[in-house]
DNA sequence: CTGTTAGCGCCTTCAA
DNA sequence: TTGAAGGCGCTAACAG
């Protein structure tokens, strides 16, 4: 009743040994039926819970797996943990959620508490420029992956997106429905690799259709709607205003429409507007908002599927696993 | 390097003893300055780091605290996440966050998880219509603290907003806008104290103003965009129409609301909508909907500051304090 | 001030 | 098939 009924509990009161509950309970072979079987009642009888940290410290594995993402309240980031916890959770792991704010110094201070929880995995989608804080998981001896957001580093697998693609895509759809002046707002640190692809595919898809890339067509913001007002009051203070806008969020393409509309500037006739990650609100909005799919509960899946494949198959140990999803455009009313 | 360096490798090379390495290492008063500035230097240079799970597995104290909340990807939630984190995080404390996902059968599943895994407390907005689930917390005599979904139990902290208050207010305002035939939504289990207590707060302020209660003008249904457009097709379809909606959920609300739209009826000239939760959506929709905030920060604050007051005071330890936090109506373009 | 000892709960050799 | 013993890493008596 109290929880904190011990194996030696149960060999106590059956005049046997601790070692002998032990096997029972964990389907040693070299045990007779019997004992099993009377061990197993006992357990239950007495409401036997296995202590799961003494198990780990005996271990050395603590069933535990350390996640880390920006913020939790996205669509994407809830479902990428969704996809997650699907897959580790079927396998005994439990998961710890912890956020980083987009803060590298925060995100420092999660990895480090996490190795010190002994996680025996972790998963991130970094915010951090530098590799330092990641490199002590590494020198830890704990699985890495990442996911969405990666660094480039020696023996970590990972599965993200095509967001080179994504970023080609949609301006290349703007380009086809008719867009010549196409602006580009880097909605968030320019250092990390999805931000700095979205851009380069942008910047390919100008260059494929031989449209002059601008440097004053291109900003770059925080991911928030107020960041995206102040981006259209930038772009529309230029001479040569734009007649469209790839953001690479959603949110910032949200705050663009709306100073958009506030300035009576009609979307997408004068002016398209593309967001990325599919968040629920583009779809539900009046005027919804054409973005980039990324597959986040495949993303989790895959993931999680990665490091359990490394983790079964030591031969695949130090196999670092790149898995790159196709992103798919979501066509909405924001775009002609 | 290897994040294996134990006190008794610092012991070894020291000439010492772990007992005396462990003094050092915990402030303990009992030693002489030199030593506790040579170990403290050694563990350093070594790259020591205390092992959680022995500690815990010692002290019978995990540092770990569990959180279940039925999806972690609305603002809601998030933010009560984030209250918690703040206050628990700075107390050393871990955060283990699980979904429920809505099920009953998936709570229970995550509590046994979380007592398995020894956490120090659990903090719940629960999904469960039962207790039995909850009661094992307790028996396990793990800290038990509601949030927002309470149930009723003995000995058992919480901290909710008066829901009906909020239910109350939310009609009141219809009625106080010409309002007459006012239906609502009852926008998840009845079971659940939260949805109960709006509801009574709707039948309250009807009471009040000598509107009659009509029981084909409440409808019960999940959380979801769909079912706030089926709901409408349901009310639409009555003999005698009504003219605001009060629903226990944005979500339903704005699926309420794209039907109403659909079927070119004007909001909120010919019907009024009321949402509840502030969710961050209600606010950017071009029709913006009024709504309830919840506080959803303070919230998490709260909840985790009674725990810690509980736990640092054992004169307080069985002590159950139930906080009621006021929820505020929020005016927006939804009603009159 | 420091060392010795024991134990948190579990599992896993090694013997018997 | 079972028991005895040791150890995972740490801390807290108890001695000295």
């Amino acid at each position: 009743m109290n929880g904190k009924v011990t194996i030696y509990d149960i060999a106590k009161k059956l005049n046997i040994t601790a070692a002998t509950v032990s096997r029972a309970l964990n389907g040693n072979q070299n045990i007779s039926e019997k004992t099993r079987k009377m061990v197993l009642e006992a357990a239950h009888e007495m409401n036997y819970k296995q202590n799961k940290l003494a198990l780990a410290l005996k271990s050395g594995r603590s069933n535990y797996i350390g996640v880390i993402v920006p913020r939790i309240n996205t669509n994407f980031f809830g479902s990428v943990i969704r996809g997650l916890e699907e897959e580790l959770n079927a396998k005994g792991f439990n998961i710890i959620i912890t956020q980083s704010h987009n803060d590298e110094a925060m995100e420092a201070k999660n990895i480090e508490t996490l190795i010190d929880s002994h996680v025996d995995a972790i998963f991130i989608s970094s915010s951090s420029k530098s590799s330092k804080a990641l490199q002590k998981v590494l020198d830890a001896k704990i699985p890495l992956i990442f996911f969405d957001r990666r660094k480039i580093m020696d023996n970590v697998s990972s599965v993200t997106i095509d967001d080179f693609t994504g970023g080609y895509m949609a301006t290349k759809h703007l380009i086809d429905t008719g867009c010549r002046k196409i602006a580009h707002i880097v909605s968030g640190p320019i250092e990390l690799e999805i931000f700095r692809e979205r851009h380069r595919g942008y910047q390919q898809a100008l260059e494929d259709h031989h449209i002059e890339y601008r440097k004053e067509y291109v900003l770059k913001t925080n991911s928030s709607i107020e960041e995206g007002k102040r981006a259209v009051d930038i772009l529309f203070n230029l001479p040569e205003k734009p007649d469209a806008i790839f953001s690479a969020s959603d949110f910032v393409a949200l705050g663009a429409i709306q100073e958009l509309q506030a300035r009576n500037i009609k979307v997408p006739e004068e002016v398209s507007v593309i967001g990325f990650a599919n968040e629920p609100f583009t779809d539900f909005l009046e005027l919804s908002i054409t973005t980039v799919d990324q597959f986040p509960l495949e993303m989790g899946r895959t993931a999680a599927r990665v490091y359990l494949n490394q983790e079964t198959n030591p031969e695949n140990k130090n196999i670092q696993k790149k898995v790159v999803l196709e992103p798919k455009l979501i066509l909405r009313k924001s775009t002609r």
